[in-house]
This record gives C-alpha cells, sequence and structure tokens, in this order.
DNA sequence: CTTTAATTTCGGAATTTCCCGAAATACCGA
DNA sequence: TCGGTATTTCGGGAAATTCCGAAATTAAAG
C-alpha cells in the first residue's frame, strides 16, 4: 500500500465518485442492473462506465488503477468484471492516514 | 477543504514530506534553526528548502500549494515566512476521508 | 465457426504537473 | 539610500496524466 500512489488515484474526481458509488452500489446504480452486487461480486465495468460517462477504456484504465494500488478488488465471470471495494485495505489506508498525519 | 485538490496537493512525495516534517520539526531541522519553532512560528521557507534538495522556487510553490489547501499556514515576521501545520484542518480532513471513505 | 457483447490494451493529442532559473518583491541593517 | 538575504512570481522545457478511439482479447450465444 503504497501512500502517495493512493493520493494519485484518488486525485480525480471520477476516481473518487467510484470509490464513493462503490461503498453503497443500491443508492448509486439502478435496480436492474445490480444482480450481481447481491452475490457480493460487485459492480460491472459497463455499468460504471454509464455511471461515469466516459469512454469504456478510460473507465477501465481507471478501474484497474484502482486496482493496482489495492482500493477495489476484481472478479471476472464470463464476459463481465466486477469490482469491489477492498475494505480492509481502505480501513488500512485510514489508519496509515492516521498515523502519517 | 477541497478533498480532491488535497489529494492532488499529497500526490508529491515532496509535500507529504514536508507535512510530515512539520509534524515534529525537532525530530527533522538541525536544533539551531529552530529557535523560532519554539515560538510556535513553524519553520521558515529556507529551511524547508534545504531538507527538501530543491530550489527555493519550487519549494515556495509547494508551501503556497499546501497553503492553498488549507493543510498549512504561513506567518510572516521580518523577511522570513514560517509554515506549520493547521492541525485543525488537518483533523477535519481525517474525518471527512474516513466518512466519504 | 461466426457474430456479438464486455473488457482491456495501445497509441497519441491535449492538458496538467514538476521543477528549474531569472526576475521581481519584501525587508533589514549600514 | 544601497546592498544583501529571504521569499515569491513568472516563463518554460520535460515528464506525467487525462481521456479518447481503434484494435485486440475474452467469452457467450446462435
Amino acid at each position: 500500500m503504497e501512500l502517495i500512489m493512493v493520493f494519485k488515484a484518488l486525485s480525480n474526481e471520477t476516481r473518487i465518485n467510484i470509490l464513493i458509488w462503490l461503498k453503497q452500489p443500491r443508492l448509486h446504480f439502478p435496480a436492474e442492473e445490480l444482480q450481481d452486487y447481491d452475490a457480493n461480486l460487485g459492480v460491472c465495468v459497463s455499468d460504471i462506465t454509464k455511471k461515469a460517462g466516459l469512454s469504456p477504456s478510460t473507465t477501465s484504465d481507471y478501474l484497474s488503477l484502482l486496482q493496482k494500488c489495492g482500493l477495489i478488488e476484481a472478479t471476472r465471470v464470463g464476459q463481465w468484471t466486477y469490482y469491489k471495494r477492498n475494505e480492509g485495505a481502505i480501513k488500512t489506508l485510514n489508519k496509515l492516514i492516521q498515523k502519517a498525519f
């Protein structure tokens, strides 16, 4: 968990929002898109793409950046990739920030 | 307190370090440079410049960026500008991060 | 096997950030 | 007022980031 990488990841409005959306998917995504959220898989890339209003490639880039620094995790199921928050890592991050600053 | 501005400010190694150095100046700056730290003024730009190993102009830029997003505050005394942490703002930031993520 | 949908990878133009040196400004002391 | 030190402002080249579209990849479905 590189503190500086995390801050770079979070210094972009869309990426911050993705993390917030994934905290409460039910609040931020249409119900019919959330069948797999209930299975604890997360939300798939195309749903996040729609919500973000960016191109699929950019959204995919952002998601893998967030994943690289540990904030979210991916599960591939068939042709879909589901992303959800890594709550453990986020808790660790909060503690790290508390300690460092 | 713009969360995104704060993250941009913190996505640079030197600026992170400045915040950490200012948390415990006695630990990070030579004793003879700290007369004014005891007066609760903070640490002056040239001391921070030496420690950072960057040019005075860059250091000055960084300090005013950190100030703009509220993380530190400046006191001008004669020809010196002293910077110290804004502990209140940093506490607020921690809470904000806790709440948002 | 072919088509179609979901996602990722890659190349690149536009924009922003990094960090410097030169110049300007602020302030003090002689 | 003049010279010297501390700091800030400004212009800009180099490097990184933003975000796209095209192409490649993966996988389901017909």
